[in-house]
DNA sequence: AGTGATCGTCGAAGCGCTTCGACGATTGGG
DNA sequence: CCCAATCGTCGAAGCGCTTCGACGATCACT
């Protein structure tokens, strides 16, 4: 492995020079660089990252912590990661990934470590742990999600409130009155994931303004969680006209369900899901949905970590705006 | 952040004390250690991983490349993902993420750079062009799947060509005697991603020893990928009693599409699938399966980069013995 | 009692890089 | 035409750690 003396004797020049060819720290002149850049081509230079590291205190790598847990929808968690991925390599970084079962101490390891330059936690929990944790760390972090007090730490996510609004007003466009929401699965409320409960009070003030009636249920994951919702759903409100499902796992189960009951979609119930545009279009029927826009979010995260590592920008909270796509399960009221 | 000379100073030792403490490399006193561990919990001293790399050429960091394309069920890249990360954290590592869009440059950039020690490649295809640039790296990798070539490089992957030999064996003691087998997206095929291949390979070879009447088709994603697939399927061969499944996308779409025509599941059609467990249960009707062991391979493919980095073990290629799981998709013929 | 080993510790070299200060050589403005 | 600012480059000082060699002390055998 070539140093960068290596690529400084062969191009003629000192490794300071060679060091500011490669950052554009101070003016080198064309012909300079020309002999550098060619040097590093032809000895396969690749800057070592820990002695870069330890002379800069940067080491162009994010950490990005991840949910194990099951009772999200898997799919649409590798979507925030590879938007992650992705983006964080347009600014030249890598991404380290680490579990949030790991904890706290897994933030305090890579962080007090100096591995990373920035972190990005996703499925953040209302009270969650982690926060003091990371005001704690030297270096600055991003929230996927919204716990109940940031404490000063930047967050991005979906405006879940506005999203169940502007479902509930497109339903209410087409006539229908009486609406039911499906939730996630009883232990994403539990554990206090916000997105979940901020949707529900975005769906309950909706319902008050519009003038709507309305019920919400969780709805425990499989076949029988979506029936034992269903049910609920019938006997707590009968004639309900519209579903809107805030869970995609139960998309496919549901719809078995109705047609199994023999409900057409959108003919005898309307429905509208809050789910990612490939959920949304890969169901026998394609529903109207509001758009989780994961890529969006994870990139909107790393560009807020950016604009932090470079000391511009206050952080603050970014809720982006829904999207609403009609496709074919949302019908007027018959 | 304070330093091993902080500690050092704290604890009344010399730095090389400290790092033998914390390495195990050199015998030190109970006492002296007990010190020096004090210390370091006192002064919440993290040694800084980049000085670390540069001082010992090791950064207890593996790379891990994943693919980003949809054509492979994306639950099961995420099983492997969290199965890698989990096992690598067992050996105190932690995991760089890769994309599999990045290509060899991704390798040559994370190895070149020596960010990691090295590196596990996921979904790689029978005449990979990674595989030669893994050659010339100076970290070692495993691959998970198995090259054409595998050009002394590890392999770690399910035997599928068993896997198709034990469905078939399974539903032969079952008495079906015409069996179709719906594959992969034929994108999978194109791709030259091999398990698609070898479990084809195992499952004509199985089919011919056993003696039976099979077919085989890829089936494009989507319910019209499945309903032209089950169409190729009854014009080619009509009076096929079971389906061998050996793509997850297709199971909910292939489910609905069997109900709505009227064909129950066992009764007039049995179905081995190749899916995860968990898949494999969620369905209405409960499938018997053979496992896609990610969590085992994942962690496999840990210990095999471990093994290589003590210079312990030739690499090889490690292939799992295949597991059926009886449920209630599959009954005798009727 | 003598002699290797082994134990327990220290000091120093060095890993490969960034960055600061310095310095001669150019510029540009007044 | 002079002075200050800028350009283009160099040398050296670290960044925080591991590891090698050294060295006195202890130990286990002869």
């Amino acid at each position: 492995m070539p140093t960068i003396s290596d690529v400084a004797r062969a191009a003629g020049v000192s490794m300071s020079t060679v060091s500011y060819v490669l950052s554009g720290r101070r003016p080198i002149s064309a012909e300079t660089s020309a002999r550098v850049r060619a040097a590093i081509a032809e000895l396969g230079y690749h800057p070592h990252a820990g002695a870069r590291a330890l002379a800069s205190s940067r080491t162009s790598v994010l950490a990005l912590v991840v949910p194990l847990r099951a009772d999200v929808n898997v799919p649409v968690i590798m979507q925030f990661v590879t938007a992650v991925v992705t983006a964080a390599r347009r600014y030249h970084h890598d991404v380290l990934l680490l579990t949030k079962d790991e904890g706290t101490a897994g933030l305090e390891r890579v962080a007090g470590a100096t591995m990373v330059d920035a972190l990005i936690v996703m499925d953040v929990e209302g009270d969650d742990v982690r926060i003091p944790a990371l005001g704690r760390l030297k270096q600055p972090s991003v929230l996927i999600g919204l716990p109940d007090d940031p404490a000063g730490i930047a967050c991005v996510d979906l405006d879940f409130a506005a999203t169940a609004r502007e479902c509930l007003t497109h339903l209410a466009g087409h006539g229908h009155r009486r609406v039911a929401l499906v939730g996630p699965s009883p232990s994403v409320y539990e554990r206090g994931t916000t997105y979940a409960q901020r949707f529900l009070d975005g769906f309950t003030d909706a319902s008050a303004e519009l003038g709507l009636e309305t019920v919400a249920h969780s709805c425990e994951p499989g076949a029988d969680g979506v029936r034992d919702c269903l049910a609920w759903i019938d006997s707590e409100q009968p004639g309900t006209t519209a579903l809107l499902v805030h869970n995609e796992d139960a998309l496919v189960p549901l719809l078995d369900e109705l047609r199994a009951r023999g409900r057409s979609v959108p003919g005898d119930l309307s429905i509208v899901a809050v789910c990612p545009r490939d959920v949304a279009t890969s169901l026998p029927v394609k529903l109207t949905s509001a758009d989780i826009p994961a890529h969006d979010v994870g990139t909107l995260a790393v560009e807020t970590a950016m604009a932090l590592l470079e000391g511009r920008k206050a952080p603050g909270t970014r809720l982006l705006p829904p999207t609403i796509i009609e496709r074919d399960s949302c019908g007027p009221l018959s």
